[in-house]
DNA sequence: TATCGTATGTTATAGCATAACGTGTCAAGC
DNA sequence: GCTTGACACGTTATGCTATAACATACGATA
């Protein structure tokens, strides 16, 4: 089977789920990219990719770099940012920049350049599909003759959990 | 004369304009809004302000400070951050997330959640109006039940001037 | 097998941000 | 007037985030 019949839901983040069959699939899909863009997935980039599916939030750098160590990789910060940036160029991780902080693309593959949902309360982050919001803002930038490459959108706020919580 | 009369212009940041004139106007702006509110903008608060508004540019915490200490306050961290994070607090200043940085805000007073747009090869910033761009997140955000606080919207890219050199 | 590109490891340092505490100032209430 | 409390600012110290620069290892290719 492949990873396809996976249904990437934006709330799952927020929600109990089969935490290792979502982890999973998207471990398999990122796999199946990295093969099919001739980008080598090696054994540290892999194994921080399954970090931060295993944790399925974001995390620093720096915890990132401590569970990599633990796994016989190096222990000093560049061997992380680099498996990090190589996640996030291939678009299989993204970069939370509001939390310096790292997540697993859990919808890999698909161009898209996706918003996140930052609960202040538990730190869970939530990553939905925006096109509407790309749309928008090639929009605002094609009038003022910018030309756009990369996009970072994030909003704070509370999850559903925390609200009630807090109510 | 009230600065009611700027016209505030996305674009402006990658122009050649009369600085003088829309950064004053933009400060006059300030200290109307802060004496509304009851919200106090004491002299470094002011001058860190000027700082922003005179580079017209995002700005490193560790810059302002340097010209915050050269204006006779103290040169720790803290005052630049202090300062600045009251600035962004009521909606006179930005945080670039992406810069690591401060910028100000060229239309205060205005409920607006605004997107930027980074030049990656002059660090120029452009501050445009979002409205399509928060209500499409405001949508989405809805969809998994998250309530929104606050957003960053930011582009990284070319601004017109550095796209036309580059080719 | 010599060479080149890529990946990883390591050292060192630069850059960003905040906790915690002390002092001064001003206004409200006694 | 004096006290009290809120707020702003200064200072010390420290922690967290990120990258430059160099060294080593390995596979692909000529």
């Amino acid at each position: 089977m492949t990873a396809s019949d996976e249904t990437p839901d934006p709330a799952l983040a927020f929600e109990a789920h089969d935490h290792a069959h979502c982890a999973g699939g998207v471990l398999a899909r990122a796999e199946e990219i990295s093969a099919a863009r001739g980008a080598r997935l090696t054994p540290v980039r892999r194994r921080a990719l399954e970090i931060l599916l295993e944790s399925h939030r974001a995390m620093g750098a720096y915890e990132v770099l401590e569970r990599l160590a633990e796994a016989g990789f190096g222990n000093q910060p560049p061997v992380a940012y680099r498996a990090l940036e190589f996640l996030v160029d291939q678009g299989l991780a993204h970069r939370i920049r509001r939390l310096n902080a790292f997540a697993a693309c859990m919808n890999p593959g698909e161009a898209h350049s996706p918003a996140f949902f930052i609960c202040k309360t538990c730190d869970a982050v939530a990553e939905a599909p925006a096109e509407a919001v790309r749309a928008a803002m090639e929009g605002a930038a094609a009038r003022i003759g910018f030309s756009v490459e990369r996009m970072n959108i994030e909003a704070l706020g509370l999850c559903p959990a925390c609200a009630e919580t807090a109510s």
